[in-house]
Parts: C-alpha cells; structure tokens; sequence
DNA sequence: ACCCGCATGTTAGCGCTCTTAACATGAGCT
DNA sequence: AGCTCATGTTAAGAGCGCTAACATGCGGGT
C-alpha cells in the first residue's frame, strides 16, 4: 500500500485523469537514468502513483510502451531535423552542416528518446506510427541529398537514397559509437560533432561538392 | 527436478566438467535468437543442463557472462579484422576493402557476437580483457587508415586516428541500421556491403586516394 | 591407500518483474 | 437519477536474478 501516498504532489481521486502521459514521461525518466534495459514497467507505474497493473489499461504490454516513446522520439526528432534543415536556407552547404549538428544535439541531449529509437530493440514495425514518424525524420536526410546533388552536373549524380544512407550511417555511427559523454566508451582526440563535421567535409569532397579547391580539412 | 534429464545427450554426474564454455555457448546461441535482452541466465543453465545456480560459480553475475561474450566476440572480430587486412597486402587499396567486407560478414554471419559486442549495453570498462580486445580489433582499422594515408604527399596527411574513427562509424552505422537481414529495418536498394563500400570510395576520393581520374562510382 | 579440502553443483527461498482475472469506482451520457 | 464503460485496484501465478546453506567427488598430500 505504499505506493499509494509515495508522491504526496497533486492528490487525486480513483482516477488519475493523465496516466497515459505521465506513464511516458516516467519511462523517458528511467531510460534515460538507467538505460533501455533498466527500465521497469512496474516502476513507472510506482512513479505515477497507481499500481502496477494499471499501466495495462493503456499500453498492451512493456514494449507497446516502448514503442510509443520510440514513436514520440522519432518526432522530435523529425522536429529538430526538419528545423535545422530549415528548406536548405540560406543555401543547401550550410543547411546541411546544421543538419548534422542538430543529429548529434539530439542524439546528445535527448539520449532517453534515442536509446528508445535504436538501442532498445524496437522494432520499426511494432506500429505504422513508428516506421511513419521514422520515415518522416529520414525524409530530411533525404532531402538534404537532393539539395546537394543537384549542385553537381548530371552525369556525375550519385542516387539520392545511397547518399542520404550514407549520412545517416555515419551521423549513427558516430552517436552510437561516440556520441554519448561517458557511456564506458573510447575517449575521443574530438567531439562527435567536429568528427561528424569532417566526415561529412571529406565525403561531400569525395563527391565533388563543397570549397573545390580546398584540400581536406586539418582538423 | 525436471531439468536434470532434459538432455539425455552425454549423461554426467555431479559435476559438470565443462560448464564454463557451455555457458557462454548457450548464452550466444540464444542471443542470437531472441536479442541480447532475451537472453536468460536461467535459460543458460538449462541449456547446459545444470540447476539454475550453477552459473554463479562460474560468473559473478549475469553482467559478467554478457561481457566474457563481448570479449570472445572482439577477439574473432580481430582475428577476422586481421586476416582481411593480411598488413596490406598485396596493396593497400585492395586489403582496405577486403577489411571492410570482413567487417559486415561479421555483423552479418555472427550476430550474437555483434549484438553482445555493441547492442547489449555492455561497457567497454567492464573487464581489462574486453578492453584490450576491442582496442586490438581497433587496432586494425587505424593500422589500414595509416597505410592509405601514408600514400598522400606530407601535407595533406589527415589525422590516422580521425580517419580511423570515421571508417569505424561509417561501418557500424551501415551494420547497426541495415546489417541484419531483416531487423524490422528498413529494405535496402543495395547490399550493406555495396552500400559501404561506395562510402568507402567516396571518402577516400574525397581524401585523395583511389582512382584519381573517376567520377563516384554509379552504383 | 586413505582422507580431506576445495571447486563445483544443488536446494530452498527472497524479492522483484510481467501479466492476467476479477472486482471497484466514478465521469459522463441519456 | 441511473447506467455504462473507461479506468483504476487487488490478488495471484509464473519466471528471473541472486544468495545462503548444503552436497558431492576430484585430486593432492600424507
């Protein structure tokens, strides 16, 4: 019975009125301390205020809650993608290196939501939301490609998809590998950021775009 | 008592006589069935054929199994990482995409290895061992990354130990979002090792190295 | 040849989680 | 005012991680 006067904040009635919400919010909390795996239906539901059966009114199980802050997370994402990408203004370069630091400032400061999107497991098809909110945050990457390619002269356009694949690979690779402070990982000579940065600079050079007379950068 | 006879293969007596190994034999084979996070350490014992205490005497704790399986898994990354790039030979270019083949038929045909390895949460600082292999395994790429830059003229030499880091995320990135087969990932136009490959191109050209009279590859 | 120590395995049990079934409450429609 | 149904609670079963106390028998020392 103790969990029923554990958070003394708002009393409330039988019903809680917002568990739903509060049941992600409290998910985001605990993934984010603990990590993906460490996150307890059951404590949630403790820091909501409600037992622990009642998570099951609103969520099937632990992973359609999962699923659904991964969902969430994916539209965030797409929010802060789509407003640095800002319709590739005031030109497609220095759009694109927003881009790319708005990746890792996400991936950086929101490590709950990208712990949910690709380190818990959760599948993309465990809902249409899901892959539909994937979809519409890789749709920048996407863009962004075009945007850029369309600088080149027709005969030397790579495919548009295969690049934006690339720059997605690479931003992940990064935020997983390197991305968060002091996840037990290596030390790093840089930021993520200015590692991402040069990639990007040797890759866009590699394709042709970008200061074409400078050589790579001496980072 | 159910679980002493589950597998009449080799009877046995009191003791076992090769848990140990049987262990981390079972804990891989489930890995890769159900994800790192199916994975049941009771599951194990069972497997093995023991009472569901027995692994304790052999691990501290769940945690510690994952990590001997981690560790396990760079060592055959390294031996598999070392062998491709056979120091170079017979060129540079060539033994650097062999490396990255080697690369993604690791992730591909030893998923279990990779999930512990990058997917289970699993800290480097866990052992000393699983540290020093994964800097061995590493150890690799930073050696192709010196002998491709050791073909540019001294002044525009990038940094081995960043270009390392870029091959090593553009590789996890390609294997983490499109490596296994069907993941719940997204269908691909293209191979993961095609995919990274072309990366690979398009980096080094943008670097200066490869074919200096090609345009990208039109894959 | 004996015996004893210690590594290795077993049994029992605590506390936790996930999940379901049966029951309780009260908000909102008629 | 009364009913209904979404939303909450209680109770309980199964499985897992882990520990403590006990059992076995391999292998070295006498």
């Amino acid at each position: 019975m103790s969990w029923k006067r554990d958070r003394p904040e708002t009393p409330r009635g039988y019903h809680h009125g917002n568990l739903k919400e509060e049941l992600v919010r409290a998910a985001l909390g605990l993934i984010g301390e603990k990590g993906p795996n460490g996150f307890t239906f059951a404590e949630a539901a403790r820091m909501a205020g409600v037992s622990p059966a009642a998570p099951y009114r609103h969520f099937r199980d632990r992973d359609e809650l999962l699923a659904d802050v991964a969902a969430r997370g994916f539209q965030a994402f797409e929010a802060s993608l789509s407003r640095a990408w800002d319709q590739g203004r005031p030109d497609p370069e220095s759009a694109f290196h927003r881009l790319g630091r708005a990746y890792l400032a996400f991936a950086h400061d929101e490590p709950a939501y990208y712990s949910a999107m690709f380190e818990a497991g959760v599948s993309l098809d465990a809902s249409p939301e899901l892959r539909a909110a994937a979809d519409r945050a890789f749709a920048n990457l996407r863009q962004a490609a075009e945007a850029l390619i369309a600088r080149l002269p027709q005969n030397k356009r790579p495919p548009a998809l295969m690049m934006a694949l690339h720059i997605w690979a690479m931003s992940h690779g990064i935020a997983a590998l390197f991305g968060r402070a002091d996840g037990g990982r290596r030390p790093l000579p840089m930021s993520a950021a200015e590692l991402l940065e040069a990639g990007m600079l040797i890759y866009l050079q590699g394709l042709g775009i970008g200061p074409e007379t400078a050589p790579p950068p001496a980072v």
